[in-house]
DNA sequence: CGACAAATTAAGG
DNA sequence: CCTTAATTTGTCG
């Protein structure tokens, strides 16, 4: 109908892409959508020929097959089907297992989204990190706000764990489909959220479990081993371990 | 191209 | 503790 109009912004963002040709024309032109069981209910899940391409909440559409198609078609220009079975490995890449072993269709993003999802993608099940490290990781350290925009323009919600993110105070800040659910998840995959809400009380500066993280307004740190204790960056350097990147900027 | 919104942050009262 | 300016990106007219 519409021909290879090169306005369209899909095409656009195609053209420079080494994209594999699908294995067959109903491939292209159709996206496959199931519905699965989530940690915190039940996700509406859609997928093209390349990976996991766009996820909801049954919740967040009113548990409503056609609003997740309209919302579908809008960002992807193409209808969905029906799939008789789930992409390997996403239930388990749902429980927090392995998901990196999920492709996802990330091709209708704009390189900096893209860039902020795969940084957010690397932090671990049970962990969290600030806005300032995803801005530090894609070596953009100003553009937090802007990280927070990509984060809710996340498609792929779970499988990339854009609930992982946290303000730098501690404070959990928002989330695609509200801070309450935020929460949730977060809980429900073991992270210690009242360690990190009670360092947004405190205003202290915290180092993680992993021994070496810290938060970029702190003038004092304390650690996991040592939670009670504060330390200066320099006691912390003086105990042996790395101050943040985020306090003393790489370089 | 200009204006505005956004899942932030840090500084100042 | 609350308010505000700074800053970056994306989108829309």
């Amino acid at each position: 109908m519409t021909g290879e109009d090169s306005h369209d912004p899909l095409a656009l963002r195609l053209g420079g892409l080494a994209v594999a040709p699908p294995r067959d024309l109903t491939g292209a032109l159709y996206g496959d959508w199931t519905r699965v069981d989530g940690p915190v209910g039940e996700l509406l899940v859609a997928f093209t020929e390349v990976g996991v391409s766009y996820i909801r909440t049954a919740a967040s559409v009113g548990d409503d097959d056609d609003t997740f198609r309209d919302r579908f078609h809008a960002l992807f220009q193409r209808p969905l089907r029906r799939a008789s079975d789930v992409p390997a490995g996403l239930r388990r890449a749902l429980r927090g297992q392995d998901a990196a072993g999920v492709a996802v269709d990330l091709r209708v993003l704009t390189p900096f989204e893209r860039d902020v999802l795969t940084a957010t993608r690397e932090i671990p099940t049970g962990q969290t990190r600030p806005y300032a490290w995803v801005a530090h990781a894609i070596g953009r350290p100003k553009a937090v706000r802007a990280v927070g925009t990509a984060l809710g323009n996340n498609p792929v919600p779970l499988l990339i764990p854009c609930h992982r993110v946290t303000r730098s105070d501690g404070s959990l800040g928002q989330y695609v489909f509200g801070a309450e659910l935020k929460e949730r998840l977060l809980r429900a995959e073991e992270t210690n959220v009242d360690e990190l809400l009670d360092f947004a009380r405190s205003r202290v500066a915290y180092i993680g479990s992993d021994g070496v993280y810290c938060y970029p307004t702190c003038t004092r740190a304390r650690t996991a081993a040592d939670p009670r204790g504060l330390r200066t960056l320099a006691a912390v350097r003086a105990a042996g371990l790395r101050p943040c990147e985020l306090c003393t900027p790489a370089g």
